[in-house]
DNA sequence: ACCTGAACACCGTTCAAGT
DNA sequence: ACCTGAACACCGTTCAAGT
């Protein structure tokens, strides 16, 4: 009845188990003799599925990414469309404990194609422009390198503080949202005066 | 002759050796037992002046951002004043390999204080004010979060080349020094119109 | 006050050998 | 093709005991 469970998408059990157990553990705890025993199996075994630890992590933080919808704002206005794509990747992020610091090691590996880049960068094309801006590229690769800055600093302040560090409060960091808006805000506006808006 | 070794300074002796250490060998081969044997010591000595790995980086970063010397422009312009002291924060990290990660790492647990998030608010306050400028401190705060994100993005980019990866040329991240310059640009410009200048 | 020795409870990875 | 068993070379941390 059961279809055979030892399909060819062993490796997909593996890194589906591995980003559960990541936002269970943290990344901290999350080895692979834990993933192994999660999968009811030797930790050898898991070397013929995944040449190493760190090919493993790009994959989890490729699934990470997967999850990114972008709130498909048609809005004209530049300061709108980067938000919302700066929201997506930030939230998509959020979503698993340790998220941001797994992309963040495992995004500058990445030396071709991102996916977090091309989202900004298309959220930053004048649209009814061409190809590769590539001013539009440098921004968006500094819009990125600010939402991974962000959200891993948020994120572990999030889970020192859940396990007894200080007021969550008073400090330079103010609401994290603020900060996050008022960051996205900034780079958008310094942008406008030079991809013109026709007024 | 030679002064007591025997000092109290024995704590400083370490953080000096540990920072040494990782400049070497990088924060994953940075371990309490490599340390110690570079100290001639047993690896449980150093928990007589250190409550913990996690304190001794802590200690560690301090030391990293000790080192930053904001080249003091006193240019009128903010976005001069912004990019001299991101600038400054950049170099200090850069100085030491993973300097960038051990910063981000600890910046976290830092609630009060941080020495980076002073340097750059007060590079942002209008300087003829006064003190707790609130939107400045937010500012700030955005403005460290992207040099954080930039620079582990780029020293990660640079150790992984050196043992073998790829093109360091044709990507999104084009040069790291032109989206740096963008993002601090861009973070300034978005400013003005808030901190008004008078014309 | 400061350090050693020995142990505890772990790691990632490799590799012969099994099925 | 896929997994086990056993090993290698490590970790951070604790704690009695020494000086």
């Amino acid at each position: 009845m059961t279809p055979p469970r030892t399909g060819r998408h062993d490796r997909d059990r593996i890194v589906t188990t591995a980003l559960a157990l990541l936002d269970e553990v943290g990344l901290a705890d999350l080895t692979m003799r834990r993933l192994a025993a999660e999968l009811d199996v030797q930790p050898s075994a898991l070397y013929w599925h995944v040449r190493s630890k760190q090919e493993l992590l790009a994959a989890v933080a490729d699934r990470i990414l997967d999850r990114v919808r972008v709130p498909d704002t048609r809005s004209p206005a530049l300061e709108d469309r980067l938000h919302a794509a700066a929201r997506g990747i930030r939230d998509a992020l959020l979503a698993y404990r340790d998220g941001a610091e797994v992309v963040l090691s495992t995004e500058a590996l990445r030396l071709g194609s991102s996916r977090a880049l091309d989202l900004l960068a298309a959220a930053l094309r004048p649209d009814d422009g061409d190809g590769a801006d590539e001013e539009a590229v440098v921004a968006a690769a500094a819009t990125l390198q600010f939402v991974l800055g962000h959200t891993t600093l948020v994120q572990q302040r999030m889970h020192a503080e859940s396990h007894g560090a200080a007021a969550p409060e008073d400090l330079g960091d103010a609401a994290p949202d603020r900060v996050f808006d008022t960051g996205i805000r900034l780079l958008a506006r310094g942008l406008s005066p030079v991809s013109g808006r026709r007024a």
